[in-house]
DNA sequence: TAGATTGTTAATCGATTAACAATC
DNA sequence: TAGATTGTTAATCGATTAACAATC
């Protein structure tokens, strides 16, 4: 554990970074934007955009007007200028060489996961600490032991890492990464991880979405259950349906 | 109180639900009682609830104020009460039984993962409509067209479906998916998905979550470089060492 | 021009935090 | 009792939405 710090430090460049809403959004809107190009248009106005992913067309323009200017009155957006400009505000017109951390089932899905890959994310380098998985080959590149990631990071020039290791296992391979010089962490474990301020986490926890659907679907069968006491016979206007 | 015309869908059930944030939360907070009560510790407090999590001791109160009164002043939150009474409200005190969509590499995966099994979430039958994964086995699961879904959905009991097909196949799938009765749906597929209010979605979008990475890692150098440049220029101007 | 749509301000809504009487 | 901690109200903070002049 380094220097655990948190809060009150020198946070005042990272008070800058737009808030985490907008950044999802953005990068829904990007990938929206190039589903349109694909499909021939040019021009996109905030309202069809939002209304496409179901967000309000003010949000969708306060959220780009966040960044700067990029819209014409009257007409809209242009489709492919934003797609330029939006990359390049995410960071991804570029590529990123990231290590993935623990090959488990979730680390050899995402291994081969296409999804990373056609967007400029490109794991390059495999590590863990168990003895059974550690010289194993996977899409051609060998696992190495934890201890040797700050050795390559320097040669392969790694930014980001994709931690798949156990809760217990977590934190002390988070520290191993921070100590090699990555600043940035996907973090799949189910576990808060204590870090300097300068290192970025985004953590997926998939126990927590899907305790959310559960508890979402629990109480709409119970909501559901006393809706139909409350009017037996009455037919519920179901609202929207697919369209 | 139930059938307020509150605008346009009959949303008045679902305005019960607590916030996203909330459960997202619980959830958290489950855990880390689970892990506390795993080292013998029989009560807890918010404030301490919260540090662990990184979050504010009156946020742990007003969250689970949310659901009713649990915590003795003075004392704390009894643990196992707490447990017992989080996994009621999350509607996790029972298994769920899961129907798994998409055999790619994400949903093979998913299908293995640890994660789910021990929180009660079972996968127990497995879908998908590419001719070359049909009649496949995975742990003992033989894989099944998307068009016996419905039957399946009857005979098993199906609650929950984890959708895991390209982009271009998801609106389909979750078409038959909602068809079939099921009425919670776990999307993997990077592409908004158009269903009935009835039908409860949480989406886990793994380029949003890396690209929101990105973007920090991006700007977060961005902004190091700069308080580089500043802190440099200070008292050596024009300097462009790195390190 | 008339219609469409932006960028932005003001209004609203919701979520977080501070503060404190009640109480164990 | 004195110290600790809750539940809750009020204050603050932040995010979303409505509205509209500017402008293509």
């Amino acid at each position: 554990m380094r220097d655990v710090a948190r809060g009150r430090s020198g946070r005042s460049d990272r008070d800058k970074l737009a808030p985490k809403a907008v950044i999802g959004r953005v990068s829904l809107y990007l990938r929206q934007l190039e589903a349109f190009q694909e499909r021939g248009m040019t021009t996109i106005s905030s309202s069809r955009l939002g209304t496409t992913l179901g967000v309000n067309d003010a949000q969708v323009r306060k959220d780009l007007a966040y960044f700067g200017q990029f819209g014409c009155p009257g007409i809209g957006y242009r489709i492919d200028e934003l797609i330029v400009v939006l990359r390049g505000i995410l960071g991804i017109d570029r590529e990123w060489s990231m290590a993935l951390i623990g090959l488990g089932n979730l680390g050899q899905a995402l291994l081969k996961y296409r999804g990373f890959r056609g967007r400029g994310f490109r794991i390059v380098a495999l590590f863990d600490n168990d003895p059974s998985k550690i010289g194993k080959v996977f899409e051609s590149m060998t696992v190495a032991p934890l201890d040797s990631l700050a050795e390559t990071t320097r040669s392969l020039d790694l930014e980001m890492a994709i931690l798949c290791v156990p809760a217990d296992a977590a934190q002390h391979a988070a520290d191993i990464v921070v100590s090699s010089g990555i600043t940035g962490i996907l973090n799949f474990a189910p576990t808060p991880l204590v870090l300097p301020d300068r290192v970025n986490v985004v953590g997926v926890d998939l126990s927590v979405q899907l305790e959310h659907l559960a508890y979402k679907v629990h109480n709409s069968q119970i909501a559901g259950s006393i809706a139909l006491e409350d009017s037996a016979s009455s037919f519920r206007p179901t609202s929207t349906s697919l369209e």
